[in-house]
DNA sequence: ATCGATACCC
DNA sequence: GGGTATCGAT
């Protein structure tokens, strides 16, 4: 038997909408400690983690760990459907395979239920290390959504790079090139818009800047975000729901090369394990950009499924693989098994 | 050098959003006068000007006379990128194939250069007769702006009357008519809401509202708009931009005729000189509308580039030649060279 | 079908 | 000025 509770509705409403672009569906676990997710994208390039702690519940009943698979497509529908100051109530009984999503209006004066199937998913929980990072940026999250949305319009990939001056956000594109700088700044104020750098080591990375979209689609839950970064590790952008938890993205940095090594990576020919593959979706713009060795967080060490483990605070390793653009789903070029099954 | 720092940044954002419509690519002229654009329309019906005096601007170095060609597309895409609070600068190098525009946040916390590439654009600079004209409507631009859209709904062209009463807008199409009367109102405590009319002579004049509704895209530059009519004349629309110019745009009016003529013309083949032509972009529409005999604003004097002239004060001819619609660009149909070589 | 742009409302 | 909703484009 499953209830929980959520007096802010709003905040499972928004969860969906940062999550739902990246995945489809995904395994919700539930268990004394809270409500938590862990999937890859659907192109095996970016991770998301979600917790709600249990605390943050009005009511929490949770008997025994629970996996529960959803479409997230249609349980973002169904949250649809709840007001924004609906309370919301999640419920399952024991070996149900469907899942019950009640919406209660501020004034009691309406009480929806919508009830949804559970699928299975073959998914294995995947360990994610806690890491020193050489630096992390706190920012407004509102700014660095707007900065990866101005970003994407001239280009596709951002650099990042941080100094303890500020973060630089960097593209290029066909139309031109574009740096934004964000100077630290210690707004004591309005500690909304503050920029903090806590940094031991100047870093410059590179991302995709597809998916940092996509990350900031979490913004209303948090006025700010958090990036960590460290070179040779994947960037983690998080942003915390209040009381409860947080939704955190993580994405491998894509190697960047300068023009030269670029030309000689054209008479080289990816080697099989960097898993090359052509874009799913290629853009129509001018495909003068040269085919280039990435480098991608494809496969996370699966750590044994133990339980329903919640804490996503467990150190396993993490392995940077080559990166792959987006890929066709299950094109496997080497013997490894996927991390997931369900793209 | 090139160096020009508007507090208002705002101002270049609209300027864009309020010709791109109409013009993809341009040459943009800078002087110690200040910083100008005209051009024709992609399908070289009508024409924009635009001025904003180096008076306007914050710092204002330009060391010597400047053309540079953009794609207003791209540059309106940068421009973007700016927030409405921050103060643009644009820049460049003397012999630069490039233009940067540069955005300073309110707080100087952020602060970004965008670089574009300059294009070659080949156009002449025209001349634009200052004129006398038999009508002068001042007044508000939204309320143009509105009239303009809702008579767009019904018809393709708007029939503009000024009478000593006030200025009447009418339109026809399949589903009925409809008429719009402004009265003349001096709205002292309210001058933006105040409608104006300095009147010689009674007019009347048609004009495509597809133009007329491109123009109102200026509506955010100014809370008022004036429309300066003569018969035989392109009407002036003027949108001045506080204290630094103006966006014009002008457009010949179309030969009105009445059923009767309307009918006779349908069997009375267009004479060769009409260049009646195929619309380029024909809207989805009901194409009943018979092909009618329009006058065109096609071809100004043009002057030669004595330098980068700035000022629109200067006054050559403007012909009135017959009014083709939108057309494929360059088929010219009579030995004249086209004012403008890009479309 | 999805995303982006625009128009309207708060 | 920001958010939401609708419409058009890809």
């Amino acid at each position: 038997m499953l209830e929980l509770r959520l007096v802010q509705g709003s905040i499972l409403k928004k969860v969906l909408e940062a999550i739902k672009d990246l995945v489809n569906d995904a395994n919700f676990d539930c268990s004394a400690t809270g409500f938590s997710l862990q999937a890859m994208d659907s192109s095996h390039v970016a991770l998301v983690a979600l917790l709600l702690r249990s605390e943050g519940f009005e009511h929490y009943r949770c008997d025994r760990n629970l996996s529960m698979g959803m479409s997230l497509t249609n349980m973002a529908k169904m949250l649809k459907c709840a007001g924004n100051d609906d309370i919301v109530t999640i419920k399952a009984d024991d070996g149900s395979d469907t899942i019950t999503f009640m919406f209660e209006s501020p004034t009691q004066d309406k009480i929806a239920d919508f009830e949804m199937k559970l699928m299975d998913i073959d998914s294995e929980h995947l360990g994610i290390p806690e890491a020193e990072y050489e630096a992390i940026v706190r920012m407004p999250s509102s700014e660095f959504a707007r900065i990866c949305k101005d970003l994407g319009t001239i280009g596709d990939t951002v650099v990042i790079s941080v100094t303890k001056e500020g973060v630089k956000f960097s593209t290029r594109g066909d139309i031109g090139t574009a740096n934004i700088v964000c100077r630290q700044n210690t707004s004591i104020d309005k500690p909304e818009e503050a920029t903090i750098i806590e940094m031991q080591e100047p870093v410059t990375l590179t991302f995709a800047l597809r998916y940092m979209n996509s990350f900031a689609k979490a913004t209303p839950l948090a006025t700010q975000v958090t990036i960590s970064l460290s070179s040779e590790l994947p960037v983690v952008v998080e942003y915390k729901i209040a009381e409860m938890g947080y939704v955190r993205y993580y994405l491998a940095p894509k190697i960047e090369e300068d023009e030269e090594i670029e030309a000689r990576v054209e008479t080289t020919k990816p080697k099989a394990e960097t898993k090359s593959k052509a874009e799913a979706k290629p853009k129509v713009e001018t495909m003068e950009s040269k085919p280039k060795v990435k480098k991608t967080m494809s496969e996370l060490e699966s750590k044994p499924q133990v339980d329903t483990e919640i804490e996503a605070e467990s150190k396993p390793l993490v392995e940077i693989k080559p990166q792959e653009e987006e890929t066709k789903p299950q094109t496997a070029t080497n013997g490894e098994a996927e991390v997931m099954d369900v793209e």
